[in-house]
RNA sequence: GCCGAAGUGGCGAAACUGGUAGACGCGCCAGGUUUAGGACCUGGUGGGGAAACCCAUGAGAGUUCGAAUCUCUCCUUCGGCACCA
């Protein structure tokens, strides 16, 4: 009687198996060569796992499972990243407790994934909303202020008005939240922030060590905007006052200063309202920065190049290479927090300047020369040769760029896009931010009589007068439980409503001090979380400390840095940037081994709704995986997802295209659940290798070299199809010998078993396999055995396939020739002329060029 | 506007450094097994044509004995950035 296949049955079972004899808990001290797979835990939203969770998380079970087999100590680790706001919202509107809603979605995830059969070392799962993880979070937040790279600033934040709460630059997408897509307004406030600009440097030159996916390097590249150029500074006078002052403005074309013919400010330039009594226009002008500060930013896009400025009357600006006296303006096309906050404007060779003074009528000076004169429609923006430009006319423009800043006392300097990160938000669900603030140490600190140098004052409080740090041995410092988490329009977080959590006294003086209220963003436990994984259960017992984590460094080492991580596009400019960042610092304080912390970084793509649409509640066109479990089987479900398409494209899901695959397994299971163990006589019989056995061995080792290659250039969607290619031949061939058959079918079950861990298991116990089959070794191809000894060589003429030939390896032109005129449909096409030219490709085809 | 990726059957897609276009799978068609059903088995399935053959990889040109693949122009879709001087 033949067994039938049941996923449901096999499966339970051998995860339960898996999880008691501990097959996929990493060893931290194992001398096999280590592999450090990582994927990108997931945030449990109370949607439930995501079939593009299973996509990528199976992509890299794979790799993680191939390189078990491979002898690798493989570490594939698993967690949750779960502050963030869908969870806060969701418990507003509840009245649970984000604390109570994160346990209940992380137990549904948790379930999900272990149905799926990951080989995710579970012992080392992780929660970033775990005091225990927090505290770790925060300790380095100390580390960062310690250094002085952590510092609160008043500035203009990109404020949500939907989730109230204030954005980082990254996450601001066209002027709206990247979250909830709600408005974001300019709102000044008080900010924690992160010094990564003193990394633009060393992030972009990381980029080059790494082996990450093109499309991230130039992501990451164009995010961090390098570009080289000059600092100028241009005298300013009053018609009416004596005044000594300056304007320095940033440019990369230093050799267009000749045709300078306006200054323009941002509207944000400390200048204007400083120089407010020589400025005669002084109300026309104030009004217009009002105005500016009032838009939006996506009034800012909207209105796209339609340029508005005022100019300054009552001063102008020297330019320092013609001598002349040049209007200054101010303008909201000129940026505050990009170089000095100041240009100079070339009206004829930049655009948006050019634009600029043909809506206000300035002055348009040529300085280079145009290659085509044809076009005065608009500025020359390209480099050239020099013209109207006093002694360098003539000159090039990238000597020019050196001569004329040196000629003008300029400094070449290095500016970058990347600004710095805004670090603080005004919710609740997130790690509290582990500084208090002391008046009485702000007093003491900004006195005179205080010397700097003999304090113990670190350089963080020095940064940052009254701010103290939380002792390590105080940390975590804990969310307080409180009744209502909704934030408020003020831009306070709910957690300055709690009077006797905010009153503390301070750790350096004693003395009354209040706690900071505000929460790191959702990216602070993520930035780090590769290192969790590595830490021991008593790192996270322990106290916070330098020796404590000093503990740990031998785990760093051992494991880092990750070896493959795959994630999501929409992360390399968020998360990866990020994480970067803190890795390179806690590297540069030694307290990690590496400065990078992944070596490889690939990417998947989507999975999208039927009809191609994202997939969303809303459109009603979520697949819940546990459905597909249900039905068709863990297996049956990663092998789809394997097989849907291209990794990194993104996919559309089609609910009948799982049937394919469910069916590949059910008639790997009818070949081999019932085949007969070989009796010692049987193989006798088989000394001689039948045609058709050589040809399933040739396919069988031609199939190990290509999966082993798809898997590892994540081209799974033709190794599957390999896989298919296999198990068809394997069906039809019928080979007489029964040692080879178990053999190659054995051999099948261990290159299936990356795809389909279970029913591969299953089928191995049951041909008597005794260890786990996620135990066995790789399979190796045998060179000797993929080359065909026969080979198809096609006949064109002019280039058009004719015909066909089967040959031996070896064999002769000349005798491909004469095979080939031997053949009707050849002699045909050549229709009794003779070929002026023969091509031959030996072993692929031959060419008559009449 | 700038940067990047991609356009191949009814559908998801294959095609290694230019060398048999459409592997593999879904769907569809025909036949079979079954009391019946199909998430079963066998065969067929780009278009035109009776056939010989011809036409087909977004459009148009070019290079080549030969182009889905290389070059140029254009069109479309998706992703990123968006006044960064």
């Amino acid at each position: 009687m033949p067994s039938k296949y049941n996923p449901q049955k096999i499966e339970k079972k051998w995860q339960k198996v898996w999880e008691q004899k501990k097959l996929y808990k990493t060893s931290n001290t194992s001398q096999k060569k280590k592999y450090y797979a990582l994927i990108e835990f997931p945030y449990p939203s109370g949607d439930g796992l995501h079939v593009g969770h299973v996509r990528s998380y199976t992509a890299m079970d794979i790799v993680a499972r191939k390189r078990r087999m491979q002898g690798h100590n493989v570490l594939y680790p698993i967690g949750w990243d779960a502050f963030g706001l869908p969870t806060e919202n969701y418990a507003i509107k509840t009245g649970s407790h984000p604390k109570i809603v994160t346990k209940r979605n992380t137990d549904t995830f948790r379930r999900q994934l272990k149905s799926l059969g990951f080989s995710f070392d579970w012992s080392r799962e992780i929660n970033t909303t775990d005091p225990d993880y927090y505290k770790w979070t925060q300790w380095i937040f100390l580390k960062f202020f310690e250094a002085g790279l952590a510092y609160k600033a008043r500035t203009f934040i990109n404020w949500c008005t939907k989730c109230k709460i204030g954005l980082a630059n990254e996450e601001v997408v066209a002027g709206r939240c990247e979250r909830c897509g709600g408005e974001v307004v300019r709102r000044e406030k008080e900010q924690w922030m992160l010094k990564i600009t003193a990394y633009a440097e060393k992030l972009l030159k990381g980029l080059q060590d790494v082996d990450y996916i093109p499309e991230a390097k130039i992501q990451q590249e164009n995010w961090i905007g390098r570009s080289e150029g000059a600092t100028i500074k241009f005298k300013v006078q009053s018609s009416k006052f004596k005044i000594n002052e300056e304007i320095e403005i940033f440019t990369t074309r230093a050799d267009t200063l000749f045709g300078a013919t306006y200054l323009a400010l941002s509207p944000e330039h400390k200048l204007i309202a400083k120089r407010k009594m020589q400025i005669v226009n002084w109300k026309e002008v104030e009004s217009y920065i009002t105005a500016t500060k009032k838009k939006t930013d996506i009034e800012h896009t909207a209105e796209g190049k339609e340029k508005t400025g005022m100019e300054l009357k009552g001063i102008k600006a020297i330019n320092p290479a013609t001598k002349e006296e040049i209007p200054i303006w101010v303008s909201d096309y000129v940026l505050a927090g990009y170089g000095t906050g100041a240009i100079m404007a070339v009206p004829a060779h930049d655009e948006r300047d050019f634009e600029f003074a043909k809506k206000f009528g300035l002055p348009v000076r040529e300085v280079i020369q145009q290659p085509n004169v044809s076009v005065l429609n608009t500025a020359y923006a390209g480099e050239g040769v020099l013209v109207n430009s006093s002694s360098f006319t003539g000159m090039q423009s990238i000597e020019a760029k050196k001569a004329i800043a040196e000629f003008v006392g300029g400094k070449i300097t290095i500016q970058y896009k990347l600004r710095d990160w805004i670090f603080s938000r005004q919710r609740y669900w997130g790690e509290p931010i582990p500084l208090i603030f002391c008046e009485r140490c702000k007093k003491l600190i900004k006195s005179s009589k205080f010397k700097v140098q003999s304090s113990k004052f670190i350089k963080g409080e020095l940064l940052n007068p009254g701010w103290i740090p939380i002792k390590e041995k105080d940390l975590p410092v804990e969310l307080p439980h409180v009744k209502s988490y909704t934030p408020t329009d003020t831009g306070e977080s709910p957690l300055a409503g709690i009077a006797s959590w905010v009153r503390v006294k301070c750790p350096r003086c004693g003395g009354a001090a209040r706690r900071e209220t505000d929460v790191m963003p959702n990216w602070a436990g993520s930035s780090w979380y590769f290192l969790a994984y590595l830490m021991s259960k008593k790192a996270f017992k322990n106290k916070t400390s330098i020796g404590n984590w000093k503990l740990e460094i031998g785990n760093f080492r051992h494991f880092m840095p990750v070896d493959w991580y795959n994630g999501g596009m929409e992360h390399t400019v968020l998360h990866l940037l990020y994480s970067r960042f803190w890795n390179q610092f806690l590297h540069d304080i030694k307290l990690v081994p590496t400065a990078e912390p992944y070596k490889k970084r690939t990417s998947h793509g989507l999975i999208l709704g039927e009809g191609g649409d994202k997939m969303s509640k809303s459109r009603g066109n979520v697949v819940n995986p546990d459905m597909l479990v249900r039905e068709f089987g863990a297996d049956a479900l990663r092998m789809y997802e394997m097989f849907i398409g291209p990794f990194n494209q993104a996919a559309v899901w089609d609910p009948r295209g799982i049937i394919g695959t469910r069916r590949f397994l059910e008639r790997t299971w009818n070949l081999i659940s019932n085949f007969q163990k070989p009796s010692s006589k049987q193989d006798l019989i088989s000394k001689n290798k039948s045609s058709n056995q050589k040809r399933i061995e040739q396919l069988l080792h031609q199939t190990i070299k290509k999966v082993s290659e798809d898997i590892e250039n994540l081209r799974i969607n033709t190794a599957v199809s390999s896989l298919m290619i296999l198990l068809n031949e394997m069906e039809k061939s019928e080979i007489r010998n029964p040692k080879f058959e178990m053999s190659c079918k054995k051999t099948f079950l261990r290159l299936l078993a990356p795809f389909a861990p279970h029913i591969a298991e299953e089928l191995w116990q049951k041909s008597g396999g005794k260890k786990s089959v996620h135990l066995e070794p790789w399979p190796k191809f045998d060179k000797t055995l993929i080359t065909e000894d026969i080979i198809t060589l096609v006949v064109q003429v002019n280039g058009k396939m004719r015909a066909t030939l089967k040959a031996s390896i070896g064999i002769s032109q000349k005798e491909v020739e004469r095979l080939a005129f031997a053949d009707v449909r050849v002699i045909k096409a050549l229709d009794g002329k003779h070929p002026a030219r023969v091509i031959y490709v030996p072993g692929k085809l031959i060419n008559f060029v009449l």
